[in-house]
DNA sequence: TGAATATGTTAGCAGTGTCAACATTAAAAA
DNA sequence: TTTTTAATGTTGACACTGCTAACATATTCA
């Protein structure tokens, strides 16, 4: 029997949310479907989230914990290799997370000092990226590694934003078509090994 | 006195629409407030966009043609920092236009095959890019080509949006702060000096 | 001139973010 | 334990949105 308090809508609203994101991208969510979604009132939802930027705050937060993690799979790999396995999972995460991505980095929610955890995740994901990034560089020089590592960071997060806009499927890289800009229905199998091509140009 | 008929609406609705996009983000921008801003009924609009996604691609459509002249003007300069401009104009591009960038490069508009005449200015911006390209490398492999030019594109995109993401003001690139993602008030005087460094470690 | 078409207006629907007022319950204070 | 308070839920409402249908006016062209 349903109990008038729910006990954890919080982060079941949260977990409904991203999964809602997701799967439909953020301009498609609602409040008010997201509180059907999860059999409670229409304004429930604002006992936890004042407004609706507060809530894309808390998609974004779990975005950025979840890419931290992502990137953190990458220590498995000999050495040699890691940088290019960095980028690989960085790419793979924001086409495969491509709604969710662009809630981390649009505009939906443009003062992340505004959230504290979400300001505190994305950083703390800036860092481990540059921690890792610092590891596998054999240049350990830190004005090299800061602005290399921009440099990197600029070419993934753009090459992310291209695969969604263009028809630059990899293996049709070389044989780029006349008009890129087609919606990009899949990402082949190919992936990988172009951005292994991709990210080794940068080095 | 005003008369019933208009008669040239809609190309007044685009410009008035474009205005209003880039000074608050196209997510504020509603059909109503075009159209009362245009001194216009409220649904006049819909005779010349169907759907508010069609009025964002004649945004975008706009956009890549105003890119497109911007590029252009990379001409003048001598050829070998000509790659560098180009890179400058770009970024500078992207920055300065950066609403009508989210919307040429974002999702609000996934397909641009369903909009002709954004597609075509999309793709025409595209192939002169990869012409000025062409025409600044030294390498004229046709393979060399197109991959590094979706290579610079992919950073230059990048960077984009990073440097409206992260408080990455150039100056202060070389000594990152410990909190990169801040909002970033403004662009200073030392972007392009820093695109340069940014542009010459790609070649 | 008249019919068809293009372009404008008004009225209204369903959906949205958000707030105020009220209901219920859990937590804290007595 | 009882009572008060605060947290968390619901209902109802407002202003705004995208969009459609029905109607009004002007332009084009047979």
């Amino acid at each position: 029997m349903k109990s008038y308090h729910h006990g954890n809508l919080k982060q079941e609203l949260i977990d409904c949310a991203c999964k809602m994101c997701e799967r439909d991208g953020y301009t498609k969510l609602s409040i008010r479907s997201l509180a059907k979604e999860s059999n409670v009132s229409q304004t429930a939802p604002y006992r936890h989230f004042k407004t609706k930027e507060d809530l894309y705050a808390e998609i974004a937060k779990e975005g950025f914990n979840k890419l931290h993690k992502t990137i953190s799979k990458v220590k498995s790999k000999n050495i040699e290799e890691n940088l290019i396995f960095l980028g690989e999972e960085y790419v793979a995460f924001g086409v495969k997370n491509a709604n969710t991505y662009d809630l981390m980095f649009g505009t939906a929610v443009t003062d992340f000092t505004k959230y504290p955890h979400l300001f505190q995740a994305a950083n703390q994901t800036y860092h481990h990226l540059l921690s890792l990034f610092t590891e596998y560089s054999s240049n350990k020089d830190s004005e090299f590694i800061s602005e290399t590592c921009i440099d990197l960071w600029a070419k993934m997060h753009g090459l992310v934003g291209l695969l969604r806009k263009l028809e630059v499927v990899p293996s049709k890289l070389l044989d780029m078509p006349d008009t890129p800009f087609m919606a990009l229905n899949s990402i082949n199998n190919d992936l990988n090994s172009y951005i292994k091509k991709f990210i080794r140009a940068t080095q």
